[in-house]
DNA sequence: CACGTGACTTAGGATCGGGTCC
DNA sequence: GGACCCGATCCTAAGTCACGTG
């Protein structure tokens, strides 16, 4: 009875093969786990070790079925499975239901747009990812890296003796294209550099703004458990963050709802935990109109009211929201702390609803030079001072729903030396990828033939990590966090084989919930090597078994640092969207005018997205908007043809009075063409959109897309505040100033 | 090597705020 | 001048990966 057949049929409902699964007995088998991975080593030595090194595919399979007949490698997942059977069987009683609207229509296979227009088949292509079947893709044309002088000359392990050059980004910042900035301006982003590792010599700060205190409710406000009742401020205060979510469909869900009244209870005075026993008897609703009640009122203040808030705001900002780093004034991310709440996980997430402390003072670890350090509130202490200059945080805390360090650090715009550098040296690396992609594609496909398993395992993931840029794949504590995966983890139950699909040989079927819940669902044709080491990996195994059983990330990356020198597996994600993001570039950009370049580069952006599977929910109002769009696109269109129809009856007119020069027939032919190009603006903002729905560009554009690509389309004349707003050209800075239209990542 | 942990990057959703439309 | 809409910004969760420890 194999696995693989049990769980194909496909009676659980799409949504629920997605639940996650509350593993509590974790612990249970991470003895076995590593014992069984020795044994499996030595086995595989003794049996392999002197094997001829061309036997046939054939052969190997003999062999690794035996292998994995003993299931010994499997054992310990079967603890897991069992959990997870458990789950299963809970969701079917409906009581999560496909927890993320969003993920589940698969990007590609969204329903396009009739018009070719849509999708050029280059688009179409590289959606898909059939990279495989035409080589070319393999043999990237040579690329003459070595002109790009800059970039060599800024090898990112070079040293670079600190030159003091400008500092201040602000010129850059201000939003006024300026351009080309003077030679001596130019590397103005990456003076200092420490080579022991520092990250700075001198920092100051003013430390983090807490939360504002708990103000208790007014008393006509109020709770009722079957009749009112007054909580203690430390219980009302957690009723409050309940009831301001009420509307929010986290608080109909059972697990949120168990962890919330778990640690509200703990809040709670002895007689209020005597009393409230059940949180369904608990009636919120006068909290919560309350609130609805101010933030109404405060969209209702008045200007004036609005503005005092407004430079209050901008107060805190500059006191609070820059830091001094290295003589440079650098903008803080989140110079505030996290305020108090309920924990909101991501998907099916165990710990959901559970409290978020109010972070204290004496909680709270502060990083600066020992210069001066910033002074605690009043009458508190901090937890910690300390002077580590090999990191880049100002401030940190344990948080207490995960256990896990939260931190302050800059902003992405800063200088440079941190943020700017740090990423540049990401596309760095990704185009010392490119360079040697060819030998690694080459090496792993040999790898699929190799005679130990887990060699030809690793070789399978990283071509899925290579051709479908999927995440590592770190194992993570279960019952911890949602059930999500990435390559390195992905089960056998995420993936599907058919020896032939839609005319199609060597399919498989992905589907599973990666980062943050979202679901990747891709259908692809793989080399008939990949399918057949696919099959072999699944002998034997469960479903909820992992595919890859001998290897982890860490494995992988180690395995990629030997082949080139920063290599790991999210660089693959960088290099092929950068890659993607060029070559699509290259075969839409066409167009004449600005706007329809624009689009274009939307969709290359769009294409990198996809491939990235970077989704978002489709907005609320998206139907809507769409409508809106359409009836504006129409009047339009209407206001058109009237245009034109006075045109033309204006020159009927002008050819009657033999008035060759008409003034009114120059003005309406103006007006038409003004009406046209607005036409056309409008329905390429439509089509925009709606190729839009439910992909989410920023994330790509924000850290995956070599900037200097973008930078690098103003040979096609367009500009880079097109493309950046204001934020992103700060971010990028660096590669604004670098970046000459001849760039080639 | 497994394992835990710390630092930092990547991520989508919520909220804000400024412009547009009626 | 209020409602609405949308991009920008904020928020913080959730990944990746290196490193230290035993």
């Amino acid at each position: 009875m194999s696995g693989d057949h049990s769980h194909s049929e496909d009676q659980v409902d799409s949504g629920s093969r997605f639940n996650s699964h509350k593993h509590k007995d974790k612990y249970k088998d991470k003895e076995h786990k590593h014992k069984d991975h020795k044994k499996d080593k030595e086995r595989e030595k003794s049996k392999h070790g002197n094997d001829h090194k061309e036997s046939s595919d054939k052969k190997h399979r003999d062999k690794e079925k035996l292998k994995h007949k003993d299931g010994s490698t499997d054992k310990y997942k079967d603890k897991h499975k069992e959990k997870r059977k458990e789950e299963k069987m809970k969701s079917f009683d409906g009581k999560v239901k496909k927890e993320k609207e969003n993920g589940f229509a698969p990007p590609h296979v969204k329903s396009e747009p009739e018009e070719n227009f849509y999708h050029s088949p280059q688009l179409e292509k590289s959606l898909k990812r059939e990279r495989d079947d035409d080589n070319s893709e393999f043999k990237p044309k040579k690329i003459k890296i070595e002109n790009d002088k800059k970039a060599k000359k800024r090898k990112p392990n070079e040293d670079i003796k600190s030159k003091k050059t400008k500092n201040k980004k602000g010129e850059v910042a201000d939003g006024k294209k300026k351009a080309k900035k003077e030679p001596e301006e130019k590397w103005k982003w990456e003076e200092e550099r420490y080579t022991d590792g520092s990250k700075w010599k001198f920092l100051e700060h003013k430390g983090p703004v807490f939360a504002p205190p708990y103000e208790p409710l007014p008393s006509n406000v109020k709770f009722y458990y079957d009749k009112h009742m007054k909580l203690s401020p430390e219980s009302e205060e957690v009723a409050t963050f309940f009831a301001k979510m009420l509307d929010h469909e986290y608080t109909t869900k059972d697990i949120f709802r168990k962890n919330f009244f778990k640690d509200w209870k703990k809040e709670m005075s002895s007689e209020e935990k005597a009393k409230i026993t059940d949180l369904k008897k608990c009636n919120f609703t006068e909290l919560s109109d309350y609130f609805k009640a101010q933030s109404e009122a405060r969209k209702a203040m008045t200007k004036e009211d609005k503005l005092k808030i407004k430079e209050e705001n901008e107060r805190m900002l500059q006191e609070y929201g820059f830091c001094i780093m290295d003589n440079h004034r650098e903008r803080i991310a989140n110079f505030r702390i996290e305020p108090p709440g309920l924990f909101r996980g991501r998907g099916d997430h165990p710990k959901m609803g559970m409290l978020k402390r109010r972070i204290r003072p004496k909680d709270i670890i502060i990083n600066c030079s020992d210069s001066k350090h910033p002074e605690p509130p009043p009458g508190t202490k901090w937890k910690e001072v300390r002077h580590d200059n090999k990191v880049t945080w100002l401030v940190s805390w344990t948080e207490n729903i995960q256990g896990s360090i939260k931190y302050i650090m800059l902003n992405p715009s800063s200088r440079i030396k941190l943020q700017g550098e740090k990423d540049w040296q990401k596309y760095e690396t990704a185009r010392r990828l490119k360079k040697c992609v060819d030998r690694i594609r080459t090496q792993y496909r040999e790898d699929w033939k190799s005679k130990e398993m887990r060699i030809r395992q690793r070789a399978v993931a990283l071509y899925f990590i290579d051709k479908l840029a999927l995440r590592a794949g770190n194992e993570k504590e279960e019952g911890e966090t949602a059930d999500t995966v990435g390559c390195c983890s992905v089960r056998v139950e995420h993936i599907k084989l058919y020896p032939e699909n839609d005319g199609q040989e060597f399919v498989v079927e992905f589907d599973f919930l990666g980062k943050d819940s979202i679901r990747y669902y891709n259908k692809v044709p793989v080399e008939k090597r990949v399918f057949k080491n696919l099959q072999l990996f699944m002998e034997n195994k469960e479903p909820d078994d992992d595919l890859f059983d001998r290897l982890n990330t860490s494995v992988l990356n180690k395995h990629l640092q030997e082949l080139m020198d920063g290599l790991t597996a999210k660089v693959f994600r960088t290099y092929n969207a950068s890659i993607t993001l060029q070559q699509q570039l290259k075969a839409l950009t066409n167009d004449e005018n600005v706007t329809a370049k624009i689009l274009s580069y939307n969709r290359a952006n769009r294409a990198v997205a996809i491939l990235c599977n970077h989704q978002r929910a489709p907005p609320k109002t998206f139907e809507k908007s769409m409508q809106n769009l359409q009836t504006k696109i129409d009047a339009k269109r209407d206001q058109l043809s009237d245009a034109k129809r006075e045109l033309k009856s204006s020159k009927a007119d002008a050819k009657v009075r033999r008035d060759e020069r008409s003034k009114t027939v120059e003005t309406k032919k103006k007006a038409v063409e003004r009406l046209e190009d607005q036409l056309m603006k409008l329905e390429v903002q439509a089509t925009d959109r709606e190729e839009n729905k439910q992909i989410a560009l920023g994330t790509s554009k924000l850290n995956y897309l070599d900037p200097r690509i973008s930078v690098a389309c103003k040979k096609w004349g367009i500009p880079v505040e097109k493309i950046y707003n204001k934020t992103q050209r700060e971010k990028f800075a660096w590669a604004i100033d670098m970046a000459e239209e001849d760039y080639e990542f």
